[in-house]
DNA sequence: TTGCTTGCAAAGGATTTGCAACATG
DNA sequence: CATGTTGCAAATCCTTTGCAAGCAA
């Protein structure tokens, strides 16, 4: 937490940026979920704390905090662009419940050198892969029998 | 194309729906296309036949077309669905170039067969998924240098 | 005739943007 | 004090929906 705070201020002052509370605010508040957070969820968490902070100020600095290497973006796919931690949390891609909408972050290396390789027979290089499992989890198959 | 057809209207009949002109013009230039098209883009072709046609009932339709199993929704994160053949044209992934947009279609059963046993790991039955593989294709990677 | 379909325009939801007031370096 | 930043509301983009008129079965 500490480290990301550095490495935001950092970014900002190489930059030109400047350190406002409303980032500091949206940096921390963020790092405290543990999973991924919509801009809309993050404001309405915040606005708990800082009722005058607009939302247009929460979608502007997540979009920074992607830029500054804290968060990456996920799309599930419904429309809602989520955000995720990106520092000292390495890639990985996600198993989702069609159910329920649990979600499970999974990696796997064979999976990753596969991709790798199928873009370069291909002539391409690899920059970044998005992977959704969707499925129904233990959970849901239990309730539905 | 004949097949195609003939599916569709089992499906329509089916569901007690209705076989009309726009339905077949959008179901025929559908099938025309290789590439996948967005609703937007089928509806700008379509007009040149049909001037009269109105967009919702593109979209209206090419819903209707999945659900038919003829077309199959793509989403490359940009924005706007895509949607593709279904008929005849087995599931397969996406290698984007992130640069030109140039699309690759791939398949690899490896890949299918350690991402069913990953949900497996989890306690999770897969029921599809979406992998889209993003880097620079042969062409822009020479173009850069 | 019944009720599914259409075209239109308005509504929708998520995100972005213009702008004037404001705050930071 | 120059310029980045904010909050607000309006705008945007893609897609969906309400509705009256029009058609297929």
């Amino acid at each position: 937490m500490r480290e990301e705070r550095d490495i935001f201020g950092k970014y900002l002052s190489r930059h030109n940026l400047r350190d406002t509370p409303q980032r500091e605010l949206i940096l921390d508040t963020f790092l405290k979920r543990e999973e991924h957070v919509s801009a809309e969820q993050l404001y309405d968490i915040i606005k708990k704390r800082d009722p005058s902070i607009g939302q247009a100020t929460v979608y502007r600095n997540l979009k920074l905090l992607s830029e500054a290497g804290l968060a990456r973006e996920v799309d599930f796919g419904d429309g809602v662009l989520r955000y995720e931690h990106n520092y000292n949390h390495p890639h990985h891609d996600h198993l989702i419940c069609r159910s329920c909408g649990k979600t499970v972050e999974v990696v796997d290396t064979v999976i990753e050198e596969l991709q790798k390789r199928i873009a370069e027979q291909y002539g391409f290089e690899l920059t970044d892969h998005k992977m959704y499992l969707y499925g129904n989890c233990g959970n849901c198959r239990k309730k539905s029998k």
